[in-house]
DNA sequence: ACAAAATAGTACTATAATAGTCCACTTTAA
DNA sequence: TTAAAGTGGACTATTATAGTACTATTTTGT
């Protein structure tokens, strides 16, 4: 129901691959083979995961990528959230043009799309790198909402 | 950090407007109006919720649309996929050209993205229609309002 | 029976987002 | 100092999405 695009399919495969050997610089063209694609496609997904800190690179000739934390520490909301970016709708509150949702005051759902947002964040959270390396399924436990910050009806 | 496209904005303002007033037949025009689209986007957007299921449509002078369920039996995942479809990313799995993975008997990778819809899934399944329609995360609220006194748009 | 008003289905076009590539530049080890 | 690696940014091609239009079907009122 929610479509992720091809670079953070590529970017989990990458730092799947990374998380097996985390102690070791690899470099890109090491890492474009391992996971089947062309160089210069990995290269950006490795661009990004370095610029939002998950990866840390080194120059020069036997330079490479190597995480730069441990796999626990990183979660599929860090992957995910380094290559597709914030999660967003596209208008009701971002573009502010009144008059296109006349109840603006009291729109209860512009309220409510962020309680969603932060369930599918904790989600991905709750899931980090090294359990990706691990080939079977451990259940996930989600963290339900308290009863809090449930509204019931 | 995931993008849901326009139309599942729509959606989610439709459902939410019709589950103000859910005994009373909607048409097309009265419920672009209210949120501000024009006619023909809304009529594609209903005719997706009417094949999901979500919605039920009555033809001739006098139809239009009307929830399907009580709003508290649908939830933002219904919503969002019947407007966005399965979730899914674009290759490792999909397209079963081999190589492309050279691991793929033990791709561990694929089976968690499982579990990961499946968190995902569980987290949009929480949150029912009708809690979109309460303006924001009061815990308790006190003099529950009836269905036709929480009309007021 | 007929006309009007509504949804259903489908196909088409325009726009926007994504994926992929390329090049000039910088860094580092041998 | 040269070769192999990453950096940044711009560019193009492809694909997905949004939006529209048209025809058919259903229902109600006269």
């Amino acid at each position: 129901m929610i479509k992720m695009g091809k670079l953070t399919d590529y970017g989990t495969l990458m730092m799947t691959y990374l998380a097996r050997e985390p102690k070791r610089l690899h470099s890109a063209q090491d890492i474009a083979q391992a996971i089947g694609i062309n160089v210069p496609t990995a290269t950006k997904v490795l661009k990004m995961l370095t610029r939002s800190g998950l990866l840390e690179s080194h120059r020069g000739i036997k330079g490479g990528y190597i995480l730069a934390k441990t796999p626990v520490d990183i979660t599929m909301a860090d992957i995910i959230g380094a290559l597709e970016g914030p999660i967003g709708l596209t208008d009701c509150g971002t573009s502010d043009q009144p008059g296109n949702c006349q109840r603006e005051r009291s729109c209860s759902v512009k309220a409510n799309w962020q309680r969603i947002s932060q369930a599918v964040n904790d989600a991905l959270a709750s899931v980090s790198l090294a359990e990706m390396t691990v080939p079977v399924a451990q259940p996930i436990v989600m963290k339900r909402p308290s009863k809090a910050e449930q509204v019931t009806l």
